[in-house]
DNA sequence: TAGATTGTTAATCGATTAACAATC
DNA sequence: TAGATTGTTAATCGATTAACAATC
C-alpha cells in the first residue's frame, strides 16, 4: 500500500502527454499504441509505458491505449478534475495578460481577483475581473477560498508578499518574479522565469555558432 | 581538443547561477565559496563545482570564486555578451506584455518589431516598437538581421509561421504557443508552455492533499 | 606554513532504454 | 488461435554526490 514516489522527470512529462492526447481526441482518434505515440512525441515507447505505469495500467495488451480514457485519467492525475481559485498579485502587463487568458478556466483555474499596489489601477476590470488594492488582500484571501496566488510583481516585493500569502492560507504559488521564494515545505511553488528561459535560448544559439568553424 | 558535450541539466542550471551571482554582485560581495553558494541556492557544493568545471576552472583553491569574474564568465557562456535582434509574432496580451518588458534589453535582447494578422493592430506602437502586418514579415526578416522570433500567437498558426520564419533565416524561436514545433535540427526552440506549468502546480497541490489522510 | 577550498576522480544513485513474458 | 502490444524486470546509461589530492 505504500505510495511510490513519482520522480520530477515524470511529472514534467505528464502535461505534455495530456496535451498530445487532447490533440488526438480532437481528431477523433480512438486508440493509440505506445509506439505510435512515441513517434509523434519523439520519445521512446518504453519511456511512455514506464511513465504511465507509475500510476496504473491504463492500456491493454494487443490493443494499446484508449485515447479518451487515458486523457481523462492523466487529467485526474494532474488534478484537472478539481477546480482552483486564483488571485493575481501585480496588475502590470504580465498580470493583465494572464488575466486575459481565458483558457485557464477551461482547465479549472478561476481567476477571482487581481491586486496591485498602485491606487490608479484599483477599480479597473480585466475581462470582468476586478483590480483591488493590495491592502485588501489579507482580508480577501482569508474570507475567500483561494488556492493559488500568481505573482506577477517586481522581484523586490515578491518574497515578502509570498510569505504573507502563505501565512494567510495560500497553498500554491505560481511565481513569475525573477527570484526564488524560500517558503515552508508544504507550500508548492512553480516558477516561470522568463529571463532564464531566454538565456537558455541564447546559450544554445551561441553553442551552435561556435561549432560552425 | 574535443568539445565535451554539456548536459541539458547543466544548461538548465546556468541561468540560475547567473542570477545568484548578479544578486551577490549588487550586494558588493567580492568572493564566494562553492559551499556558501550551495547553502544559498540549496544545491550541493559538489554540483556547483562540477557544473562550473564543465567550462573551465574559474575558482582558486583556498579562496573560492571571485563573484564579478564568475558572473561575467557565466554571462559569456550564456552568450549574454552578444546582442540579439528579436521580433514578436502575435500582438495579443502576451506579446504586448513581453514587448513592454524592458529588462530583456539589459541582457542584449532587442525587440525590433511586432507582427500581427489583425489590421486593427497595425500602426500601434508598444514602448516605441511598431506593430506591422504579418504580410510584411517575410521582407522584414530578410532585410533585417533578426536572430530570434517570439511566438505569441494562437496554437493553430504557430507551426506554419515557425517553418516560414526558419526558411527566411531565423535561427532561434521562443515559443509561447501551446504546441510543439517540429523544425530542422539546427533551429533552436525554447518553449514556454504556461498551461503545462500550471498543470504541474496543480499536480503537486493534489499530491499533497492526497497524503493528508 | 597551516587552513581553506578548489578541481577531479571514484562511488552512488536514479532515470532511461532494452528485452521479453504475460495477456488481450 | 496468432499477432500485437502491454506491463515489468533487467541492463545500461548518465547525473549527482562523496572523497581527497592538489594548490592557493
Amino acid at each position: 500500500m505504500e505510495k511510490k514516489r513519482i520522480s520530477r522527470a515524470v511529472i514534467d512529462r505528464l502535461p505534455r502527454y495530456y496535451r498530445y492526447l487532447g490533440d488526438l481526441l480532437e481528431k477523433d482518434v480512438v486508440r493509440i499504441s505506445s509506439k505510435e505515440l512515441s513517434e509523434k512525441m519523439k520519445v521512446t515507447a518504453s519511456q511512455i509505458r514506464q511513465d504511465l505505469n507509475n500510476f496504473g495500467g491504463f492500456g491493454q495488451q494487443g490493443y494499446g491505449y484508449n485515447v479518451e480514457y487515458l486523457h481523462s485519467e492523466i487529467g485526474k492525475i494532474l488534478g484537472l478534475d478539481k477546480s482552483y481559485n486564483l488571485i493575481i498579485v501585480g496588475a502590470g502587463n504580465l498580470g493583465q495578460a494572464l488575466a486575459n487568458y481565458a483558457d485557464f478556466e477551461r482547465r479549472g483555474f478561476f481567476i477571482k481577483c487581481i491586486f496591485d499596489i498602485n491606487p490608479k489601477m484599483v477599480g479597473l476590470k480585466i475581462r470582468g475581473i476586478e483590480v483591488r488594492h493590495i491592502d485588501e488582500m489579507e482580508e480577501y484571501v482569508k474570507m475567500n477560498q483561494i488556492d493559488i496566488a500568481v505573482l506577477t510583481l517586481p522581484k523586490a516585493g515578491a518574497p515578502q508578499v509570498a510569505s504573507n500569502l502563505v501565512r494567510w492560507g495560500i497553498k500554491g504559488i505560481w511565481n513569475f518574479a525573477p527570484t526564488d521564494l524560500h517558503l515552508p515545505e508544504h507550500v508548492i511553488v512553480e516558477n516561470v522565469h522568463l529571463e532564464e528561459s531566454l538565456m537558455k535560448l541564447s546559450y544554445k544559439l551561441s553553442e551552435i555558432q561556435e561549432s560552425d568553424d
